[in-house]
DNA sequence: CGGCTTTGACCCGCGC
DNA sequence: GCGCGGGTCAAAGCCG
């Protein structure tokens, strides 16, 4: 006869003749036990512990008995002076509690009912632990099911809300009708064409229409190059600034994806639009400003600044004021901070840093359209309704526009954009010069759940779709890499709040100045 | 005094 | 080759 006992370190120790053994538990006591001594009928056949010839009771008075529930794990410990064990009801007497009943019995009789009686019990504790582990398996797969049926109907909303977003996106273009706008509207899911896996590489190549330029950076990244590698070394730079490290990665063969996914990071672009009469927004971050110019086309001044909370940090910014509504404010946002991010900072970096990947993923190759997380974001976004996101995936730069500035929308209301998209694109133009597709009229309240859900989810589904994949072909590690990228923004609690805290504070906080972030600037 | 802004100059790519 | 425009630098000045 054997004891299961349990002690504080969650260690399990049976104990016979006084002596005990311990082995460790596991969150599947069940499996443990049937690994170990349960399934040896005998909790005495390990050989490094004495083999009692008599099974005997224990002179301990309390002992805590091991508790299971109906999934087969430990729920409870508890003591019991009358040794009874919960789950098979019997008595374990010990010497301790019942001498003057063994007093009564004859030692060689007490000695085989007593062995009868363990027998008995350790038939029926086995039988408990196979129902249970059966039991638990059911469960187990039970839960497999659901939350394949879960993802399922989610990847199926999404789908479903994307077609509906298309509809209306289609009858607001129709009804806007801006001559103004040579930009032909494209599809969000249109920006990512497949492509070789070769052409990967210069993903910010990926509009036909693009200027020709050499290599996959663009030219002002290899402006750049030359000059922090040329005339201008060493002047300010830190050695790893973010020209630097695009030009570590072009001047060698990218090997791998993530090489390339991670210097046209740095090259992609955010840009967000937001009302406000201050002369910058409020995004948590130290900017130091390190230029102004007169940009063609506006008369606003153009302002530059770079990111000051560490030294080194590659993110830079322009700062201009929409030159038909200069009530608008244009804060485009270029590279990935290398430093944590005050609360206050991180909202938006989130939300640029989403974008890129919004951007980035949309313009890299899949194999598979469904398969493009960022089809399937745009799948998210676009549905939704409204608002918000601008793409323009062509060169010099690949830019995602966020729109902020419009009020939100009534549920059933009229769309408050199409005339702000003009506004946009044409100011757009003269601070990109790119072709654009815009987005409106997304419910702010439904964004940040939209797009994190879509790209948690696409981002799980993809790492489905490719992790068990072969990493030599360059496709799957790009999506993989994407994917990747996804997650890690979609898996950050702050990103879901992050969209939330930019869109309430860009439509209703933009006005209140510098008061965060120590933004000096201007 | 350190950090920031201002601003003219410089560099570069691109188009003509 | 030249001019234009975008982007950056750095000296000078300002400010707390």
């Amino acid at each position: 006869m054997s004891r299961i006992d349990e002690d504080d370190d969650q260690k399990t120790k049976i104990s016979t003749n006084g002596s005990e053994f311990r082995f460790p538990v596991s969150l599947s006591g069940i499996r443990d036990r049937e690994d170990d001594d349960f399934s040896s009928g005998v909790a005495g056949d390990n050989n490094d512990r004495e083999v009692p010839g008599e099974v005997d009771f224990f002179s301990d008075k309390k002992s805590r008995v091991c508790r299971e529930d109906e999934d087969g794990f430990r729920v409870k410990k508890e003591e019991q002076d009358d040794r009874t064990d919960v789950n098979t009801g019997l008595n374990l007497r010990t010497t301790g509690n019942t001498k003057s009943d063994e007093s009564m019995i004859d030692d060689g009789e007490s000695s085989e009912m007593e062995d009868k009686r363990a027998k008995n019990e350790l038939v029926k504790l086995q039988d408990e632990l196979k129902k249970m582990t059966m039991d638990n398996q059911k469960l187990r797969e039970l839960l497999t099911q659901v939350s394949n049926s879960y993802t399922s109907l989610q990847m199926h909303l999404v789908s479903l809300m994307q077609q509906q977003q298309q509809q209306q996106n289609n009858k607001v273009i129709e009804a806007a009708e801006k001559p103004e706008e040579t930009i032909v509207p494209r599809q969000f899911i249109d920006l990512g064409p497949t492509r070789a896996v070769g052409e990967a590489e210069d993903v910010s190549n990926s509009s036909s229409e693009d200027r020709t330029r050499s290599g996959g950076s663009s030219a002002a990244e290899r402006r750049s190059n030359e000059v922090r590698h040329g005339k201008r070394l060493g002047r300010e730079e830190s050695p790893e600034t973010e020209s630097n490290k695009i030009q570590k990665v072009n001047s060698t063969t990218p090997t791998t994806f993530d090489q390339s996914a991670e210097a046209t990071m740095r090259k992609a672009r955010v840009s967000v639009r937001a009302r406000s009469e201050a002369p910058m927004i409020s995004d948590g971050c130290q900017w130091r400003k390190y230029g102004q110019k007169m940009a063609k086309g506006n008369p606003c001044p153009r302002a530059y600044y770079r990111c000051t909370m560490a030294t080194g940090c590659p993110v830079r910014k322009q700062v201009q004021r929409c030159a038909e509504d200069r009530s608008i404010l244009i804060t485009t946002y270029e590279g990935n901070h290398n430093h944590p991010l005050p609360p206050a900072a991180v909202a938006m970096a989130s939300t640029t840093t989403a974008a890129a990947n919004m951007l980035l993923s949309g313009s890299m190759s899949s194999h598979d359209g469904m398969m493009n997380p960022t089809n399937l974001l745009a799948r998210a976004v676009l549905p939704c309704s409204t608002s918000m996101a601008t793409i323009s995936a062509s060169a010099p730069f690949p830019t995602v526009t966020l729109d902020l500035t419009h009020s939100p929308p009534p549920p059933n209301g009229s769309n408050p954009s199409s005339s702000a998209a003009a506004t946009s694109n044409n100011n757009h133009n003269s601070l990109m010069q790119r072709p654009q597709q815009q987005m409106t009229n997304l419910p702010p309240g439904m964004l940040p759940h939209v797009i994190g859900q879509a790209l948690y989810n696409q981002s799980k589904f993809s790492g489905l779709q490719f992790s068990g994949g072969s990493p030599s072909t360059a496709a799957f590690s790009q999506s993989h890499a994407v994917a990747d990228t996804i997650t890690a923004l979609t898996a950050d609690p702050n990103f879901t709040a992050a969209l939330a805290a930019v869109i309430s504070s860009m439509i209703n906080g933009s006005n209140h100045h510098d008061g965060q972030g120590n933004n000096k600037s201007q």
